[in-house]
DNA sequence: TTGAAAGCGCTAACAA
DNA sequence: TTGTTAGCGCTTTCAA
């Protein structure tokens, strides 16, 4: 069997009371009882059962990760971030694939409560907004990261969309670009939303106009992307340019220039958004505007430590820059 | 607070036992007490604790997955597989990832212990087999998933990379090709090397002579393989297909071939492993060895949980049969 | 500086 | 069919 704390306590001769206070280094105990007890957990291999300690009032140390998919590159760098420095904080990370379905969250979540992990990060798509607020009202420490509710207090961790929507434009008009394609996730997908406003806005700043059937928005998988892009370039007035919202959308418009004999970048520019893997592994490689998701992964377990120590703290909602990464997918309009 | 047990019984007028009875479906209980229970339970959402019940000496319903790093598509693929069957079997999954360092690799094996997770996938490279040698003298269900540890008893679900390698060399022998190069990882991972010795032992088959300057290894990196690719295609007598042990690996050729200026697959042909995401998503396509991913999580899965259930089992090894994967990165060798 | 004892929420004999 | 009770391994007052 495994050792138990009576098994050190009896062993070093005190009573479990003790070895547990040298364990948590709580209370005043000598030295040299302190480092009998050190050394009998060490010979008996004694690990401290973290479910036991939670059931005592103490924390689990595990956070729950809800996602959409964890096989989706954008959220498996995210959950490497968070895995890596919830470690160095001493928590593990459940993983939960919700395919943004509301039911799959509902179920999850219910899980993640069951097995009292001390905070949720929530990095998926969720339709009722309740569901966050249910459990705020339980007081679960709980952050969105990469999603908004703006109407709802809860800390927050996201990239400026809008803003990479307008650095999106800002290059590609400076480019010599002026009829552009965008495709973005449904309408209902807020970061897609704003990313497409911001890359709109700019464009009429430039006195350029948005032509509406330009804009085609679909799901985020490389296929809808593909489909798409096959529509904005087999249309009359096919684009010189495409800004996609995701890299797996813009991986599809690659694809769709190629079948239609397109070359990228010269007769056809892309700007694509995230700065995944397949943004540098695609070819050529995507001018992307980086998410930077180590950064955010790390801010969101800081949140949601923080408001682990500190009970009734302020709700804050930060918000980063996005980066424009300048690669091969882009060049100057050719004036053919 | 959160509704416990107790909350339930007094509520209904009961003794927790009663509750837990219901709760669990055990015992005889009369079937309106049932109902009364379970309408008390619905109304105060009352949510069981996991860890109270783990503490009782039941399970957790926690799974621990080591993977070299979730970030990387195989991986994550993988471990969407083994979220997936593992949530309708009712167990949440620990992600781990370990950078293949031994060091980290018994951290989180330690921390998988203390939170008495019911059983650990192993699918990261482990250089001490002891670390699971421990493991299994705890009676802790184990299984290793694309990793092969052929001297110890353990449940296993492999890939047959022998046989993979065999095909691999078979296709592209097939199409003409003779002068054949392999970048593989380094000697130590096993998979990498069975992939290879199948692959040579093909050509030897078919009376090709391997030249050893043919062979190159690396780490699994996408640019570790377009550095050997280069390698490859600077040298004297360039080959006129590659073989990469992995997908990464197999990008890294294609970018290097561009570099070069060879076109693919009509100057150079390429064989992958894998058929991940980034496979499908190369330009071109790149013909690949399929793994199962999907079906391999969903074995490991069971294997856990019916050790879990009857205790001391046969302990199994499972080879799973590569499929070929025919898309456009390989061609009949040009006669020109 | 140390220990006794209560309790966390639940399960599982054993009794009733 | 239901209830009593003794743990599971730990934390935490409160006393000693």
């Amino acid at each position: 069997m495994k050792a138990t704390i009576y098994d050190i306590a009896k062993e070093a001769g005190v009573s479990i009371a003790t070895v547990s206070k040298v364990l948590n280094g709580k209370g005043k105990i000598s030295a040299e009882t302190s480092k009998a007890i050190h050394a009998i957990m060490e010979r008996l291999d004694y690990q401290p059962s973290v479910i036991a300690s939670a059931l005592t009032g103490k924390k689990t140390y595990t956070l729950g990760l809800l996602i959409p998919d964890i096989s989706n590159p954008f959220f498996s760098e995210i959950a490497r971030a968070i895995e890596d420095h919830g470690e160095q904080l001493g928590y593990s990370v459940i993983m939960c694939s919700t395919d943004n379905k509301d039911e799959k969250v509902e179920r999850y979540i219910s899980l993640l409560q069951q097995k009292k992990v001390d905070g949720i990060i929530i990095a998926t798509g969720i339709d009722n907004k309740e569901i966050v607020e249910q459990l705020l009202a339980k007081s679960i420490p709980v952050v969105l990261l990469a999603r908004d509710m703006p109407l709802v207090a809860v800390n927050t961790v996201v990239v400026d969309d809008y803003v990479g929507g307008c650095l999106a434009a800002s290059h590609l008009i400076g480019l010599g670009h002026r009829r552009i394609g965008i495709i973005g996730e449904k309408e209902k997908v807020r970061s897609s939303r704003e990313r497409i406003r911001g890359f709109r806005q700019t464009m009429e700043d430039h006195g350029i106009t948005f032509h509406e059937n330009c804009l085609k928005t679909c799901d985020y998988k490389v296929e809808d992307g593909k489909k798409k892009a096959l529509e904005l370039l087999q249309s009359d007035e096919t684009p010189s340019a495409i800004f996609a919202c995701n890299d797996m959308l813009a991986v599809g418009v690659l694809q769709a220039a190629k079948a239609v004999g397109k070359k990228v970048p010269n007769e056809l520019s892309i700007v694509s958004f995230d700065n995944t893997i397949l943004s540098e592994l695609a070819d050529p490689p995507l001018t992307t505007l980086a998410q930077p998701m180590e950064h955010m992964g790390k801010l969101a377990v800081n949140m949601i430590v923080e408001e682990l120590q500190s009970s009734n703290q302020v709700k804050q909602r930060t918000v980063l820059r996005p980066e424009l990464m300048i690669r091969d997918s882009t060049a100057l309009i050719s004036t053919s």
